[in-house]
DNA sequence: TGGTATAACATGGTATTTCGTGGGAATCAA
DNA sequence: TTGATTCCCACGAAATACCATGTTATACCA
């Protein structure tokens, strides 16, 4: 039984020539302890695979069906969009799965995946292409510092 | 189990070839009462790591999921920044971490790594970054003295 | 108060395990 | 049968758990 799971940082696995890719033990260590599966599909946004456990897309079925005012209609679709895209991965005894060509092709992912872990939800991204997203995110969090309250009451500065 | 923690005090201790350091016992002692572990990331603003428990991280987690939706950017870059770079470290039965190339270069700590408490969280810094941002602070506060007044009235009990 | 015994801690070194990865056998589908 | 997919074994590198020692801090007693 664990309290807490989150997906946490980020780890670099090769992709054999069958798209074999260890699945980072940690991230392995959240599925068995919640006996659940992971989850995978298109990011909608950007050229990356997202995942997260059948459990959390369990839980965003439910907020749909029961706050029609929170979701707006627009991202009702969107759901449906990612329901239609997801696919359940298992991994096997040595802890990999096996990644679609659909999903390969659009993160343009070659030999290696980088797994960045998001929270609840994790990402696979190209080596090009996290490279480039985390130089935009930095860079923007320097700009404005503001979204970062969230984080916690920082003392000052 | 303890309801509330602080971490305290500034404490140097060694990094050796392999990157471990004996976390403060101090920081040991909280970690084993709240059952949790110690995450640890970049600083976003300074040359150092920053390090808080588990905990504080599931709880930003769940605040946004709750602040903003489930397809905001915000939320997006947000997350893969936080959790991207964080990393899990528990500590071995003689009380040490291994801290990895990524977070020692960034604080540009090499032989030995200073925890500075900061109450939620903490921060390791290497020596001379510490020595000039705690000169820093402290000529900053020296300038502005009522801001400091309002602090300890919000300690009186 | 002072001195000694005891325990806690930091740190160096070593042994053991885990994990990622390649290759091949077995299974299944067409 | 042939190609593709899944399962299993094996190896090397890397992470981590364990043991040992010196030092410092703490507790205890005279």
């Amino acid at each position: 039984m664990r309290k807490s799971f989150l997906f946490l940082d980020t780890i670099i696995n090769k992709v054999d020539a069958k798209g074999r890719v260890s699945l980072p033990s940690d991230y392995r260590a959240i599925v068995k302890d919640l006996s659940t599966e992971i989850v995978c599909y298109r990011s909608l946004t950007s050229p990356c695979i997202e995942g997260c456990t059948e459990e959390l897309l369990e839980k965003l079925a439910t907020d749909i069906e029961n706050s029609t005012d929170f979701f707006s209609e627009d991202q009702d679709d969107l759901t449906n969009l990612i329901f239609g895209d997801a696919k359940r991965f298992s991994f096997d005894s040595t802890g990999r799965i096996v990644l679609t060509e659909k999903l390969l092709a659009h993160a343009e992912i070659k030999d290696n995946a980088v797994f960045v872990g998001k929270g609840r939800k994790f990402q696979i991204w190209s080596e090009e292409n996290w490279a480039k997203e985390e130089a935009r995110i930095r860079e923007k969090v320097k700009q404005s510092r503001p979204s970062l309250k969230l984080k916690e009451n920082d003392n000052d500065k």
